[in-house]
DNA sequence: CGTGCATGTTGACAATGACAACATGCGGTG
DNA sequence: CACCGCATGTTGTCATTGTCAACATGCACG
């Protein structure tokens, strides 16, 4: 945390570290560039040696605010104490709706973050990086519909576009719970809500 | 469009169309006090006389988008030509369903617009305007919904949430289309998402 | 021991949201 | 009809922000 030198080190994460501290209280409007160049105990523009412009920075902390999404709904599936392995297929993907919904709503900043910005850019050094795709969530869920076709649970037609079904039930209910007209609904009304929406997808699949 | 005298005659209803056509090709971000003001051919500041700030600007606007928004999905309904009731009814859902995702894709800015920010407190004068409720989309989805129990195919207790599972598909596959990580996803395969979408919606029901 | 070039810094500028003080003129009052 | 209050617009100003340009620093390599 030391300015050790004039050089900073290893500024881009530093900037980038801070961005996601902004971000989980504020959302991603709170990302802004001097903000964060002050959090990190650097002056306005050192940004510019490590990021394009704003939009590239945002993507950067973007990145990191959907792997946050994605370690929830892999520590949820790990929670999952099911023995039967079609409810356990069953479980694990009412897991990872439950858990996407939950950090919507728990940590609404960073879930706006999350999906504000050019997540395709930031994600093309994917790649190189070795788990990238082990906490992305659509990767994730692709692994729960697999499953779900293994255990026999899923007819193997219905696995194309699968995704889609699932991943939209989910995203629109935590967008219009989190940001949308259902940002004021009562506690009770949106547990009710959810598994509302779970069981359409389980159902709809 | 005349600047008759010094006072503007409806300077507010001037000011909302402004933020409309700007909203429309840039999405909220472009809805600008100042920009705004310029185009009512206004100065800057004579926006504060009508609306408490920018936030409370952009609230304005974004009814009217969701409007228009609902204004499409009655449009779709109407076009439903299906003499069976069973089958018109399940049309008629289709039919807003793809409203809505077509409307997000083709009226991108507009899409955004009408769901940044807080409609609730600009809705609050919802009771005074008569047909406020007209092109509510909600309303509108609700009245498909209760057209699938009043013919039978829709259970009634199914009813119950069933706003909540149809609406979260719909607005979720339209947001992740428009703005997240599905935006780059060619013609054919958003045809085929949609149509996937739509039918689990169907089944999940 | 120098020196080049990545990395930070300082300074500046236009745009924006917001506030304060001032101008205008419509509508009601005498 | 003359007058004036108050809603409605305007001008001026300020802090904040993103971005560019010019400059400073010091690590790594010769």
């Amino acid at each position: 945390m030391e300015n050790r030198t004039y050089h900073h080190g290893n500024l881009r994460e530093a900037l980038v570290d801070a961005g996601v501290a902004l971000a989980r209280a504020g959302g991603p409007s709170a990302v802004v560039l001097r903000a964060v160049s002050r959090e990190a105990g650097v002056s306005h523009n050192a940004a510019y040696r490590h990021f394009a412009d704003h939009q590239d920075l945002l993507a950067a902390v973007a990145a990191r605010c959907m792997e946050q999404l994605g370690l929830l709904m892999v520590r949820r599936t790990a929670e999952v104490a099911e023995d039967d392995p079609v409810l356990r297929a069953w479980a694990r993907l009412a897991a990872i709706g439950r858990a996407y919904v939950d950090f919507a709503l728990t940590e609404h900043g960073w879930f706006r973050t999350a999906f504000s910005g050019a997540t395709a850019h930031g994600a093309k050094h994917a790649l190189t990086d070795p788990d990238a795709g082990r906490t992305d969530p659509y990767t994730l869920l692709a692994a729960r519909l697999d499953e779900l076709v293994t255990v026999g649970e899923l007819p193997p037609e219905r696995r194309p576009g699968a995704e889609y079904a699932a991943w939209s039930a989910v995203h629109g209910l935590a967008d219009l719970l989190v940001d949308g007209p259902l940002r004021d609904l009562p506690a009770e009304e949106v547990a009710f809500a959810v598994e509302t929406v779970l069981a359409a997808v389980a159902r709809g699949l």
